[in-house]
DNA sequence: TAAAAATACTCCATAGGTATTTTAT
DNA sequence: ATAAAATACCTATGGAGTATTTTTA
């Protein structure tokens, strides 16, 4: 049976041409080197070299069979490099989830670190609601989520990386817009637009609870899934809404952000992961701590 | 040390996810294989399989790991397979030189031959004249010379392979074209061309010495090197030519070809090599051989 | 409790060492 | 005569076997 020992052995004397020499190189003596190109010989059923006692030669056959085992040592460094750089995490992929506030506060600059510092790993990434990231987490279709805590799933780790006060969208032309802050019960007649409860139940149970802070219940005239369809809804003076304040990012004509006069709650962003997370995950979590922590 | 021995433990491994089968298939115990399963890890610096008691599932980095390996044990086929049709002279170069008669005669259905049976082989092909191979021989610039013997080296093998007559090649308008044969003697006075002595000593004496049996000296007008140029001149009217009976295939218009009423000494054309000669060279000559057998 | 991998040890095959011979220059 | 590979024989490392333990589903 070939082992690399084998192909070792022939790499050195083919590189000295020299039985005794190649042996030294070797930190070995000369008679098991013979012996095991021989053996090799043997295997492979053709002569490696041309040997008379005065100086040994490559026999046609066997340069080229030198070039064959460049290869395949190459080949095994590839192996071993690429195989250990996957156990770091630094190369592979990485499928990530985020709502769709997050692409306005957070999420940017952490992709921007991550893609500097792990190059090699190619990303993928999802718009999802918090419920619908949970599902495709189960499903094993995405790595790791940003979500609007809380998760119950008690399956899956959970950090909040990313606390925001709550602010009110109006339409420009809106007569509260000539405030530069707002009171909550200004708002009690307003048209309200929301996101379904069932989207993220902690934000939407803070907005609901912030306005009842204020003595009223909000007047919901239209719901809407995403955060810029709440916010071109608003620039289409459909109503008003209470959002984070990292939407203002979202720059939209129309539409201009109030702080409110009262101390809001915070409306919070999470990083979601399976237990089970692959190197690629821990390395990615591990930026996401760093970037947080500025 | 990394051994082909580990990388193969590992591929069974990796296909059967279960210690004891691959155990079994590879023909030992458990303990050894799990033994030797962990030496690789260690040499390699990363876990390839999540081991639970209950079950053994790949690594991340296992699995491109197991990749790599698959290209290992591909390219080490490879290695032995090429090496060993070199060995056997069905691959690799070979070069080939030829007197521009043979062109003529024997050479298009040897090299015919030879390329159906070993198609692998590339060849590189030089016409040169009989002194000139044996330069090129004793350089190593070629490997086997179609040439006109006699060869006075005797560092190089040499086998005489196919033997013609001689005819005499006459312009058309020449008052001889009209006869079938023609007799020596009438060529008497006649302005030969011919070509250095130095170029073929065997076939030029041979020629000579018939001239002499016809009774005269040949009256050389014109020198020509390749046998081409000597039917362009016998066209041009420059002069008569005895030349080898193969030269017919070379269609010329102008030219007409006789038979010699007397029998003429038969020209030869023979192989030459180095000793030294490749397998590829082996090969080469046994299909000479059988070629100008038949 | 049962199935499967790990551990502990034992053994022997063979890689590698030493001494010597052969052979070509 | 000498340098270098081959041969013969010996040694000992470590790969493989056997028995047992550990672990978890």
């Amino acid at each position: 049976m070939i082992e690399l020992r084998h192909l070792r052995y022939f790499m050195m004397v083919a590189e000295e041409l020299h039985f005794g020499r190649a042996a030294e190189r070797l930190h070995m003596a000369q008679p098991p080197l013979s012996q095991q190109i021989r053996q090799l010989e043997a295997e492979l059923g053709f002569q490696l070299f041309y040997r008379t006692k005065r100086s040994v030669v490559l026999t046609e056959a066997g340069q080229i069979f030198w070039g064959e085992c460049r290869k395949i040592f190459w080949q095994l460094e590839q192996a071993v490099r690429t195989g250990q750089q996957v156990s770091r995490g630094e190369l592979g992929q990485l499928a990530i989830a985020f709502v769709s506030s997050a692409a306005y506060s957070v999420l940017p600059q952490i992709l921007r670190s991550f893609r500097s510092t792990l190059p090699q790993v190619s990303l993928e990434l999802h718009e999802l609601t918090t419920d619908q990231q949970i599902r495709w987490l189960r499903e094993g279709r995405i790595d790791v989520g940003f979500v609007r805590p809380p998760i119950e799933a008690e399956e899956f780790g959970c950090t909040t990386i990313f606390q925001e006060p709550l602010v009110v969208a109006l339409p420009q032309a809106h007569t509260l817009a000539l405030q530069s802050q707002v009171a909550l019960c200004t708002l009690a007649g307003e048209p309200f637009i929301l996101f379904p409860r069932l989207l993220a139940p902690g934000l939407y149970d803070q907005i609901i609870s912030l306005c009842q802070q204020g003595g009223f219940s909000p007047n919901v005239v239209q719901e809407a899934i995403q955060m810029q369809t709440i916010i071109s809804l608003v620039a289409a003076e459909m109503g008003v809404a209470i959002v984070p304040i990292s939407l203002q990012n979202l720059q939209r004509t129309g539409v201009v952000y109030r702080p409110l006069v009262e101390v809001t709650p915070r409306a919070a962003i999470a990083v979601t992961w399976r237990k089970d997370a692959s190197a690629t995950v821990q390395r990615f979590l591990e930026i996401v701590q760093q970037v947080t922590q500025q």
